[in-house]
DNA sequence: TCATAATTGAGGTGCGCACCTCAACGCAAG
DNA sequence: CTTGCGTTGAGGTGCGCACCTCAATTATGA
């Protein structure tokens, strides 16, 4: 039989209530007393039965996801996986939530956070940009024991908050080595579009795509990005500039997650240039363009696993458990039309 | 507050002792009172505690990985992956264990598969090749009660069993478009390893493979698949003679997971020629070559998400529960030496 | 009609742990 | 010596549910 804080009282020679102390972390041990507990923890091989903690602490987490207020097809994917696990998560006395600021004013970002306290909230989720005053927040926040996540966003990463995203810069690596190689050995300019550059995933991104790109395809001359401000026209007009001032573009990178507006811009201009297209982040539009073959390759990290692993965290931090680190690791996935796989790719009833 | 069964009985104006019965699926219950309380549960949203249903049922699960016996690299990190599930589950009453038994003859696996029943084991996920008996073994163990997962294994699926792991048309079909376009516009061909062709998988991959080479690159040519039967010598001579015949040949690819014997022989074999390669599944072997150029790319099924996806599955049908169907989809993954992340990418203590 | 079976309710116990109270003890400073 | 504080133990309660027993009631069939 598996031993419970009765046996683990007994092995250690001390009473319930000291292991209780002990394991519950609560003043008026002594070191003694803690020594042997400790000692017979590891003696006896006990460990929590996790059930009857949550089922005695009887108390509901509260997390939230902090996400920009836009219209991007990837963030509505986000919101619709954070609802999934909110759904999923209902029975273990967990209630998770999605909000949307608008992020464009750090200092709005900033005062935001600084209203979230740990008696309303156990942890959050932020996705903002990278700014003093948000990092200020979050610090702030961690410090009135609040758990903080720095959700796919772009912080030069807190010491005191855990990140659940992908590398950037491999990211936009690996997105430079499929271009390359796909394009083959034809010369000529790669055309990079962001939406905007100010964000640091899209600097990381750009500095991964360049470094594999000069260091592996000199043959290939990547561009000065573009920047759409997220402006339609302003994204046609730039874009059909520089396909002028450049015939011989043969590849097109997406750095930003909402790669519709560039791209069609793109196809409405372009003539029949045999163009090499990678994207980032799946959506309706990156799906179908994938299936068209007019994008050739989209470089994606999973918003489901994202969101549930920044869960998994929130609660772990929470409850001052170990987790299984390799579990927690956001890949860099890389989808062709080949391995577009929809739903449930097996599985059935019993 | 949130409903417990009491509040549920109350609500349907039946006892804790009836409501007991609707919930655990006991007899004697009158369709209009599991009627009556399953309108109850709808109207005021009652949810089950897990928490309080592990604890008050107290029961150990036990899954077992019924794995092949081979010196496969792949099978090696498969175990390791098992045993870290086995120590992460330690806490949740899960007790999960792997077995590895030989299954070069399909009735020694089906009178394993026989010697299994539902008072010692409630799960078991079964990596086997494709054959009639164990099929039959499968639905018997089935039958038995024991909850039965498909494991990265070739069956065709079961009606009455989950399966786990990638569809291997696809897989192939991303490994025959990844190499079609790496190689770029040079003419030539292919040369196709594998282990065996008698495992179903080998052939799924082969079909999606030669699928796309055939309709989308049809300057390449797929040579008839190789087999090394894992035997050094054999795999030495037979890819010495094609690379021989087959001056021409400017990819491979290896559909086994275990790409070390054909490629150190090709490797030793070749002269110069600068070959395209893709292989099968992450390995020490194959992330070394990834370093290394040696290997373009590796068509990839992570192991420790099969794992858990596994017993999370096993764990839910024991419990008659819904499982979050996104989840335990596994990717087709696509690794270049770009995106081979190591250990964490993030993270960090607070 | 009566016998039998099916259905229902009341009530209890225990799962393993968190959290609380209160009394008792030891120790050191005043 | 007393006062006060840090420490320890005994014991109780409750979390939400599963599982059991035993009567009481209702339906069913002969």
């Amino acid at each position: 039989m598996r031993p419970t804080t009765r046996d683990l009282a007994e092995a250690a020679g001390v009473s319930l209530a000291t292991v209780d102390r002990v394991l519950n972390e609560r003043p008026n041990v002594s070191n003694k007393a803690a020594k042997s507990v400790a000692e017979a923890i590891e003696r006896i091989g006990f460990v929590r039965n996790p059930a009857a903690v949550v089922l005695a602490r009887n108390k509901t987490y509260r997390f939230r996801f902090v996400l920009p207020t836009s219209g991007d097809q990837y963030l509505a994917e986000l919101i619709a996986r954070v609802a999934e696990a909110k759904e999923a998560l209902r029975a273990d006395s967990t209630e998770v939530e999605a909000a949307q600021i608008p992020m464009s004013d750090p200092h709005h970002v900033a005062k935001y956070l600084a209203g979230i306290d740990h008696d309303m909230m156990d942890g959050v989720a932020v996705m903002a940009p990278e700014s003093p005053q948000v990092r200020d927040a979050l610090v702030r926040l961690v410090e009135r024991g609040v758990k903080v996540v720095q959700f796919l966003s772009g912080q030069e990463h807190l010491e005191s908050a855990d990140y659940v995203g992908v590398d950037n810069f491999a990211a936009g690596a690996t997105a430079g080595k499929i271009a390359g190689r796909f394009v083959g050995a034809r010369r000529g300019k790669i055309m990079v579009v962001a939406e905007t550059m100010m964000a640091l995933d899209s600097i990381q991104r750009r500095l991964g795509f360049d470094s594999i790109i000069n260091a592996q395809f000199p043959h290939l001359e990547s561009l000065p990005s573009l920047e759409t401000y997220g402006d339609e026209k302003r994204a046609d007009l730039i874009i059909q500039r520089t396909l002028q001032h450049n015939p011989d573009t043969v590849a097109v990178y997406v750095l930003s997650s909402e790669a519709r507006m560039p791209l069609t811009a793109i196809w409405n201009t372009q003539g029949s240039l045999p163009l090499t297209v990678v994207a980032h982040e799946r959506t309706p539009f990156s799906e179908q363009a994938l299936m068209d073959e007019r994008i050739d390759a989209v470089i994606a990290q999973d918003p489901g696993h994202a969101v549930r692993s920044a869960v998994r965290i929130m609660r772990a931090r929470s409850d001052h458990r170990e987790l299984v680190a390799s579990q927690e690791r956001i890949r860099i996935e890389v989808l062709l039309k080949e391995n577009l796989q929809f739903d449930c790719s097996g599985g059935s009833r019993t």
